[in-house]
DNA sequence: AGCGCGCTCCTTTTT
DNA sequence: GGAGCGCGCT
């Protein structure tokens, strides 16, 4: 057999007795003899990790030598058997906690794991060293040898913000103008290039040539010698640095390579080039790597991650076993079959058939709304229905495509009071007031830190302007010194203006005193009083405004959570890679979130608004990736479905406004590709008669709901389809071959509402007072025009501005 | 230093 | 439609 070149995963030599095989392992001298003895006990005593799992999650648990792929279908015990592993490999005497490597990707998932490891053996299991996010031992690693990658252990983590900020400063430096090439379009490129694995050197010319008529490669080495020089990481060196360390110091590399006896990976389809050479390096040792995932929820493609390290995964470890789970525990069966059939439709996949041994229970339904806010209706509707029968509104989730979505369930849930909880949303520490906190307290533990002495430098306000920080700066940078130590200095000269000049003193100053208070006061309380001695608490007690209250609260919360660490360094580290907004849970609540966010939850109920062309398969996925984006929004779908343990609901609309316009839409086409016999196209109780009037073209199922004439015979609708034709194509990428978008009747979905609202800038047919007819307004006069955007009064429903292609003359 | 206007953009999101 | 941002005016 052909092995793949790969200088880091040597083929196995032949001759030689695998030093990795059971017989052959021994504690290495320093180990107690603890590991044989519990071994000898696990052979005698049924292990209790062990029970209760079914003979493929045994299997998964039990293969400990070499690598092994779990491909793990939605709800078939992924969690269960990455537990029961570690269980195994410790109560086996295998390893102890300390050799074990564990990587997930989000605290959570490190926490639950942690606790569910606890569960099967006890206490041994909170003492995993190695367990936690890709990012979190990665950090642990450098701050060991960050001196031999040429940081100090003490180094800083800057989250997107910082580093947009810093990219804007190097922006300005190189006279790069802002507008044409914002910081963050840069930020998403680094970032893109460090989930590769791409260094400066590394970027390919061809690349750098995307920003700033080729400057780009330059900018991120200018941003890379900054971070040095600032002794400050981003979330993506965390790993790159790491291969680094590892590439450049064999030595350390061994030693890491020796101790992890076991790796496990959980959803390993979520891994980008980065994270799968530092698993490369870090399992070449003992090849005893574990990873567990699901190709058909790769979702995060557009961050990063490589389907592709799943799909290869054989080729990349070979003797990998690999072993599919795909007895489901958590769905009803005509769940899994309107799932398994609608994934099926993708290409790239290695290919599982979820089943159940439970019941069929109930059809997926799918229902058609008017417009957006009948949507919204229908599901609260619903929602109270279940709620009469006995359901916990905890057992119901709304999973939309894009956060816009969720503002018509917030608002229709507020007037039907049903308590509802929005879940993502901006995380406690990407808050403005924590981020100003932590700003104090690293500009008091961390002289260097010229982000943090910058973003605090004027807040609370002090009459410390742009006047005086370039001034800093001009010191600061020929004299490469930090902007603290700048500001020493110059607050003895003349270099800053009498009348800002004590302000900045008894800035420095305080820092000073602060910094010296480190060793001596309880961190905490420090943070107190850094707070209120700056004026930050005061300047949000004067705050008028509504939100004053609650960030007042966040800072306590966040003094509160810093008792849990003992001392400041270590709670800087937590906050910036872990902590969390605490939610209460007090209530039952239904829960609103993306489905990305919903990905590794489950709930009895669950509602699937907005399957509609353009907004789910989203157009600008398509667009930007095109088949392979399709095929990632496939997954989306099938993630969403695979979340109902008993019900999934599925809606469309027929009308949404789409960026302020009101636009035509026509059904997924994801609700085409459901198989009928699991389907159940249920009529929208609508109080405006909804089904009769909606309208939409093409060769869909749903044609038999469709009863009045098709809106796209409109005069409107040609005449938008004959501008298409002129050239006004709403961009697309490459489509897939074989489904056009205008062929068999079925229209061209345009939903690229900002194409069509300004490419045009032919003259309106219409004219101010013109009767117009709107297929969801009615009748109305036309109050203004703009290009082909137009404000009409409608004689029931108001002033709205619509597109002129949605209108027809005369009524 | 603070406000207001006009311009742009507008999926998903962890660390 | 609406939020965020930068600039320019007072």
């Amino acid at each position: 057999m052909m092995v793949p070149k790969s200088p880091i995963w040597p083929a196995k030599e032949p001759g030689l007795s695998d030093p990795f095989s059971l017989d052959e392992w021994t504690p290495p001298p320093a180990r107690p003899a603890g590991g044989i003895a519990a071994r000898a006990m696990a052979a005698s005593r049924p292990a209790v990790h062990l029970q209760g799992l079914n003979p493929e999650q045994q299997r998964a648990v039990e293969t400990l030598d070499g690598p092994v792929l779990v491909l793990a279908g939605a709800g078939t015990g992924k969690t269960k058997v990455l537990t029961s592993r570690i269980a195994h490999i410790i109560a086996s005497g295998r390893a102890r906690t300390g050799e074990i490597l564990s990587v997930t990707f989000t605290n959570k998932a490190a926490r639950e794991m942690k606790e569910r490891i606890t569960a099967l053996i006890g206490a041994v299991g909170e003492g995993m060293p190695w367990l936690g996010t890709f990012h979190s031992i990665g950090t642990k690693i450098l701050r060991r040898h960050a001196e031999l990658v040429g940081l100090r252990s003490d180094f800083t983590i800057l989250d997107t913000d910082d580093q947009i900020r810093l990219l804007k400063q190097i922006l300005q430096a190189e006279n790069i103008d802002e507008k044409r090439w914002p910081a963050r379009i840069l930020a998403f490129q680094i970032d893109g290039w460090k989930n590769r694995a791409l260094t400066p050197e590394k970027v390919s010319s061809g690349e750098g040539h995307v920003f700033a008529e080729g400057r780009a490669r330059e900018l991120y080495k200018l941003y890379q010698e900054r971070l040095k020089t600032l002794n400050a990481v981003d979330f993506g060196d965390l790993l790159l640095e790491n291969i680094r360390l590892f590439q450049e110091n064999p030595d350390v590399l061994a030693d890491f390579q020796q101790r992890f006896r076991f790796i496990l990976v959980d959803e390993y389809q979520d891994t980008n080039v980065a994270q799968y050479l530092w698993l490369r390096l870090l399992a070449a040792g003992h090849r005893n790597l574990c990873c567990v995932g699901d190709d058909d929820q790769s979702i995060y493609g557009w961050r990063g991650a490589e389907v592709d390290n799943i799909l290869r995964f054989e080729k990349d470890f070979p003797g990998a076993v690999v072993i599919r789970l795909e007895r489901n525990y958590r769905s009803t069966g005509h769940i899994l079959g309107a799932a398994g059939h609608l994934i099926a439709k993708n290409e790239g996949r290695l290919g599982k058939t979820l089943f159940t041994d439970g019941e069929e229970g109930e059809r997926v339904t799918v229902a058609c709304a008017w417009d957006s806010e009948e949507e919204a209706r229908m599901v609260a509707d619903e929602i109270e229905a279940l709620q009469h029968k006995g359901h916990s509104l905890q057992d119901m989730a709304i999973l939309v495509r894009a956060s816009f979505q969720m503002r018509e369930f917030e608002e229709r849930f507020i007037t039907n009071a049903i308590p509802y909880r929005v879940i993502g949303g901006p995380r406690f520490y990407e808050r403005a007031e924590i981020r100003d906190a932590l700003a104090y307290l690293r500009i008091v533990s961390q002289p260097a830190d010229d982000l943090a002495f910058e973003r605090i430098f004027n807040t609370p306000k002090r009459g410390l302007g742009d006047a005086v920080l370039n001034a800093l700066h001009a010191y600061a940078r020929p004299n490469r010194v930090p902007l603290l130590q700048a500001a020493r200095v110059l607050i003895e000269s003349d270099e800053i203006s009498s009348r800002a000049r004590p302000n900045l003193r008894a800035l420095v100053e305080n820092i000073s005193r602060w910094a010296s208070l480190i060793e001596t006061t309880p961190h905490h309380e420090l943070a107190e009083m850094i707070l209120e001695e700056s004026g930050y608490t005061d300047m949000w007690k004067k705050d008028r405004s509504a939100d004053a209250a609650g960030r007042l609260d966040n800072l306590k919360e966040l003094v509160r959570a810093m008792e849990e660490f003992e001392n400041l360094a270590g709670f800087l580290e937590h906050v910036g890679l872990v902590m969390e907004k605490s939610q209460g849970e007090d209530e039952a609540r239904v829960s609103i979130m993306t489905l990305h966010g919903a990905k590794g939850l489950e709930f009895e109920t669950v509602f699937l608004p907005g399957w509609e062309e353009g907004l789910f398969p989203s157009q600008r996925t398509l667009d930007e990736q095109g088949r392979a984006g399709l095929e990632e929004e496939r997954r989306l779908a099938y993630v969403g479905l695979t979340r109902a343990k008993r019900r999934a609901k599925l809606y469309f609309a027929t009308n949404r406004r789409i960026h302020g316009l009101w636009q035509s839409t026509v059904p997924s086409r994801f609700v085409d590709e459901l198989p009928p016999g699991h389907v159940e196209v249920v009529e929208g109780q609508g109080t405006y008669g909804s089904m009769q009037r909606m309208g939409y073209a093409g060769g869909s199922r749903f044609d038999k709901v469709n009863t009045a004439a098709s809106s796209y015979q409109t005069p409107g609708w040609q005449r938008m389809q004959a501008a298409q034709k002129a050239g006004f194509t709403p961009s697309r990428a490459p489509q897939e071959p074989g489904r056009s978008w205008s062929a068999g009747g079925s229209s061209p979905r345009t939903i690229e509402g900002r194409v069509l609202a300004s490419s045009t800038v032919q003259s309106s047919r219409y004219r101010q007072g013109d009767r117009v007819f709107h297929i969801k307004f009615g009748p109305g006069s036309v109050a203004e025009v703009d290009g082909n955007k137009l404000t009409v009064d409608f004689d029931k429903a108001g002033r709205k501005m619509v597109l002129e292609s949605f209108v027809q003359a005369g009524a």
